[in-house]
This record gives structure tokens, sequence and C-alpha cells, in this order.
DNA sequence: AAGTGGTCTAGACCACTTT
DNA sequence: AAGTGGTCTAGACCACTTC
């Protein structure tokens, strides 16, 4: 009640009324506030955010609650802290953490020469699967890509994607070929959907024609097959990949922690 | 210099010296002590830790110092913080959250009715292979684990494990089958090896004549390869662990953030 | 009522980067 | 020298659990 024994009882119960049940920490909702300017594109990709001094004037709240919201937007790899430098908007194009998302490894070494072969490209409709794994609804339209990623020249990974037609209109095979980096740079500067989180299920399977094709194996080999569903802003489901992986000379790696 | 107008600078300063090079946040060193002690068996897992004005006393810092070490040693689930009643010592045992190291799962559900079938139990020497991922000297003494778990009566995995022979003197196959619950509440309770973190590499194979016989598919199924192996304190590897997963109704399910 | 972890603030200083 | 994130402290209050 009194604001010189406690300030920062001020802040709190002014935000939250005291209420215990509904009760939702104030760094939270600031955390909350500042995915929107995220997600709403307010700071892009790569570029340097306001310092922890002027959000917290923004938001009318103590440098210490902007700063622990900051650390968990850090821990899930939204923005990434530099000492000195600043706060930036974490990017998939320039980060060489694209490990986070690429699993697959060489048993020996680290991944050299990748060459990416684009083998289709076309907008079609959601098989009912697709759908429902996408959130959709079956028949609406979809980007359908076809790849083939190879490391030292050794045919490696053979990969299917489908992406909401909505979110990619202008995603043709040329702009997929002229791209340099990850293909999820491309997505975030070009169509503005950034990839969060992703949930992966591992099987193995047989090849099949195409496997065998596309990867140099016989039929009937074991490869790697993971199936992936990549979530943006707001968990909200925009990408399925199923790829196929041969692990002759690769593993997937994996830490448990 | 002066206490009274930074009695902050002072514990920080008497610990670091204020030295730029070999600077070491004040948190970092609590953070080591407290696992020192969690090492040491100080506190025994799923036993209740002293509060943090008890540390904040015994350590001589605030405690917000001693918060943010505990702050980390919960992210790395070496303790579990419950609002008021006070931070434990993590444990294998009643943890539901072994799920952190059983990534097989259904396809659809959750596990059900698990069986664990123990087909050997030895002590032998570390082969070659064995003892350089161990870290041990080729022709020390392992124990060797071969077991089938299985799901819903449906045999599942069929894995291979070595452990160091001297941490683990008194493992046979009795207190083994004997034992409820996940193998790593056993190596904590009876042997004082808790398992903190764990790499995996993950393959497709083709089954061979034991994989056909103990999981009941034909040879040549393609089945995923898992080779593990767990980390304990100061990241000494102690475990080796080879498991072979049938895929036909379960998956590895991975989260990638 | 007492004890625990959880939130919030204010302020000082440190380490690092850029100007 | 100035600005940024990083550390540390002290103190107040809140939410939750137990007595």
């Amino acid at each position: 009640m009194n604001p010189l024994s406690n300030p920062a009882g001020d802040a709190a119960s002014a935000a939250n009324a005291s209420q215990s049940p509904s009760f939702r920490p104030l760094y939270q909702q600031i955390k909350a506030l500042i995915t929107q300017s995220l997600q709403s594109g307010e700071w892009k990709p790569g570029e340097l955010m306001p310092s922890e001094v002027e959000l917290a004037g923004r938001f009318k709240v103590s440098q210490g609650t902007v700063r622990k919201a900051i650390d968990e937007l850090a821990a899930e790899h939204l923005v990434v802290r530099r000492q000195g430098k600043g706060t930036f908007v974490a990017t998939h194009a320039e980060e060489r953490a694209h490990f986070r998302f690429l699993r697959l490894m060489p048993d020996e070494g680290v991944p050299h020469h990748p060459d990416n072969r684009v083998l289709e490209v076309k907008r079609t409709r959601a098989p009912a699967e697709v759908a429902r794994l996408l959130e959709l609804k079956s028949g609406d339209a979809v980007v359908y890509i076809k790849r083939v990623q190879s490391f030292d020249g050794q045919p490696t990974i053979l990969e299917e994607l489908w992406l909401p037609g909505q979110l990619f209109k202008g995603l043709t095979a040329e702009r997929l070929v002229e791209y340099k980096g990850p293909m999820y740079g491309l997505f975030e500067s070009e169509f503005g959907t950034r990839m969060i989180r992703a949930t992966e299920r591992i099987r193995a399977v047989a090849a099949d024609a195409a496997a065998s094709e596309h990867l140099h194996v016989a039929e009937g080999t074991p490869l790697l097959c993971a199936e992936r569903v990549s979530f943006t802003y707001g968990d909200k489901a925009v990408e399925l990949r199923k790829g196929i992986y041969s692990t002759a000379h690769h593993h997937y790696q994996n830490e448990l922690s």
C-alpha cells in the first residue's frame, strides 16, 4: 500500500492486483509483450533490440524484471545476448547454430562440402495426413518441396517438405536454389516465418525405389526416417518435413540432458 | 573499497580480487561448491537440501547469489525446486521424468505395461571400443548386461550395457531383477552413481540373428540402433549402452529447441 | 504463524565493446 | 568516456506449504 516501504510491491500489485488465482508474474507479462514485438517484426532477425534500461522505461518496470524476461527468451533461442553490445533478435541466417536443426553428423569430423539439389517444387493440395499435422483443412493449398542433400559428394538426405501455401506464396524452385545458407534463413527473411522449435519422430525404414535411386543404396537398405513438425510463434505448426537419412557414414546426434 | 557505498562490490571483490583475466562469477563458485556437496553425497538423491538463506549464511553471500547458483542446477536437473517446501536433490527413482532418458514412445498414447527381462549379467574385460568410450584401459573390468524390454507384451528394445567394474562391484542379475523402477534409480541408490546427461548416436541397421530372435522380427528388418554414453558428475563417462529398437509400433521422440 | 521458494525493486559496481 | 549486458547486494512482499 505504501510506495515508500514497498516500491516493488506497487508495480506487482498494480499489475496483478494481488489476486492469487490467475496470478501471473510481471516478468512473464513483459516477456509476452516482447515476444509480440518479435512476432510483429518490430525488430527483425539479426537486428539490435532496445537496451534493457530502454525497455524498462517503456514498460514502467525495473531493469531486473526486463532482465528476467529476456533471460527466458535467450534460453529459448529467440534472442541472443552479447555483453557490451546489446541484445539481438536471433536469426537462422548467420547463426552457426543451425546445428540445432541439423542433427545428422558424419561419424568423424564435421559436415563437409554440403550441397543441396532441389528435385521438385510445386503448389498442391494438402493430403489428409499433412493437413492434420499442419492444422489445416484437408485440401488446403500447400507448397511441396523435394530435395537431396549431399556431403562430400555423397547423397545422404532425401527429404520432402510441406508448407502452408498461404504463408509461402512466392516460393519457387529458383529462389530456393539461389539462396545461399540454411533454408530456414530463407523462410525467415523472405517469408517472415521463423521456426522456433520442432518435434521429431524417428523410425527405421527400408529403402524404397525412390530412396534407392537418390541415395545410391540398394532397395531394402535400412534408413532413418525423421518426421518433423516445426512451429513458429504461438506454437503454430508451419512445416512438415519427412527426411530419409542414409546412416552408412553419418548418425543422428542427440543430447539427453 | 567502501563497504557502505558498495556492500555488493565487497564480496565480489574479495572473492575475485577484481582480476579481469580468470574472472569467475561468485555464483559460479557457489554452484561448484554445491555440486561438490551433491557429488560427495552430503545430501542424497530425494532429500531436502538446506534452504537458500541457510546456504547464503554458510557461504557468506547474499541469498540472490545462492539463488542464481541453484537456478542453474535446477536447469541442469541436478536439483528440483518446490515452492513452499524447499529444494530437493533430483532422483531417478520417483522422478516421473525418466522420460528424459527413455525416448522410445508408442505411436499413440504412453508406454503401457513395461516389462524387463534380463538375459545376461557378467563381469568381463572391456573390449577396445568399450574401453575407449568409457575412458578405461583396454582389458579393465566391466559389468556387461543384456536385456529385453517389452511394452504391452511386445518385445521392443534389445539392449546391451557396459559399466565400469570398479563402480558397480555388487551388481548381479538378482539385484537387477529385484529392483522395481528405472535402472538408473538402482544405480544411484545402490551404487552411488547418478547419471547426469548422455549423448546418443542413432543409426538404422538390419536385424541380425539375435535381434530377430529377441524382438520377434524377420532377419534384415530395419531397426533403430542407439549408442549411448552416459556421464556422471564432472563429465565422467560411466555407462555405454547399445540399444536396438523395433520401430514397428514405436518411434524415437525428440524435441528440437 | 512460520518457513520456503518466487517476484520485484533500487542501486552499485564489473566486464566488455564502441566511440 | 559512454553504453551495454553481467554480477552482487539488501530488502520488501507474494504464493505456497506445513505446523
